[in-house]
DNA sequence: TGGATAATAGAACGATCGTTCGAAAAGACA
DNA sequence: TGTCTTTTCGAACGATCGTTCTATTATCCA
């Protein structure tokens, strides 16, 4: 629900309703609504932890899990309990500037996730896969920025187009991250990339 | 006020307040709260074209119009008059899925701005600015992206940091653009490309 | 089985929502 | 000046908001 409404949007009597309890029996576990909307986020962030990033974790070190990390949350972003789409998408619209433990949860969780890209692009240069200079912080704000590209466009103009359009972005982020082809001769598939930056 | 507490969030009360009418007074100009939506989507664009496109369409064609739409797209999306941040990211995430002339409004703007970004690059290839091959609906995706993501970053966490990394994004895309270093010695500046795609 | 604990329900609160109505005030034009 | 149109207003409507009570039902555990 929060999903499509957002997190203001989302109000406890048709919370109530469409879970077939009473309002104040519903409100009672909650005690505000405010910590309604802190329980949505943390459970949002649990799931995602458990669909997109301990999936990914499972995968080979370096450029096979950031391609995983991108994948799964393409999935994510469709997933079947988000109608509306990622909900951390439209909550940071509606938080971002209203001071509050809600927006406090989203930049953290955001913060997090950004150093979960940032971290597994580090890896891929630890392992070879991309360039020793690479800015792995810049890396995981261009992937941020492709996801969020792809999420509203599709969501707007309700067609594949942009997922299409998405991929090739990621792939022109992955060409540009790679080993240059001098590199990659000079040293094919070294275990550990002699000292990064 | 609708960029800080969203069109949905935008109160006739509270704008009467603001404007210093009374509550009917204010309502009897707009006869629906959808209408006020649709009134400040209307007005939102109106600014649009005159803070970017337009300013824009004045530089010279290729390259240096296509910086600018980049470039007048960070003023905008700063304007004073709009201090919760770009209008249209907040209806956006509002009105993806609620069907309605809110929702129509939005897609043919944002379809509109895109046209502009893709017809920029169309003519940046056409100057000679860009390789012949460039996907320009492809390169208006990911300078889409690019916005969004630091749109949203800037916002969250409140730094300039996302400023900068947009910044090297737009550097990275429009290198990927360029005419490639022998393309560039074989014809350096001819007006007219030969025929693109 | 009985008594403490947790979950749920019903009714009501003041506030605010979008909206309607009828009347007064202001402005335009002859 | 007098009439017509537009603008503004105050009051009220039913609906819904988040929230607070009190009472009733389940659940658990000794």
């Amino acid at each position: 629900m929060a999903s499509e409404v957002g997190l203001e949007g989302l109000t406890i009597g048709a919370l109530a309703e469409r879970t077939g309890r009473s309002k104040s029996g519903l409100f009672a576990h909650f005690g505000s609504k405010e910590d309604l909307q802190i329980a949505v986020l943390d459970e949002a962030v649990d799931r995602f932890v458990s669909l997109v990033v301990s999936p990914a974790l499972k995968e080979k070190r370096g450029l096979p899990r950031v391609r995983a990390l991108f994948e799964r949350w393409f999935e994510w972003s469709r997933a079947d309990f988000m109608p509306g789409g990622c909900i951390f998408m439209a909550a940071m619209v509606e938080f971002d500037d209203r001071p509050g433990p809600a927006r406090d949860r989203l930049v953290s969780s955001e913060k997090d996730w950004l150093g979960v890209l940032s971290g597994a692009a580090k890896i891929a240069v630890d392992e070879g896969h991309f360039r020793a200079e690479l800015d792995c912080d810049q890396f995981a704000f261009e992937l941020y920025a492709i996801a969020h590209g792809y999420h509203t466009l599709s969501r707007l103009f309700r067609d594949r187009a942009s997922e299409k359009r998405a991929r090739v972005a990621f792939d022109r982020l992955l060409k540009d991250a790679a080993i240059s082809r001098g590199d990659a001769i000079e040293r094919p598939s070294s275990r550990a990339a002699p000292r990064a930056r």
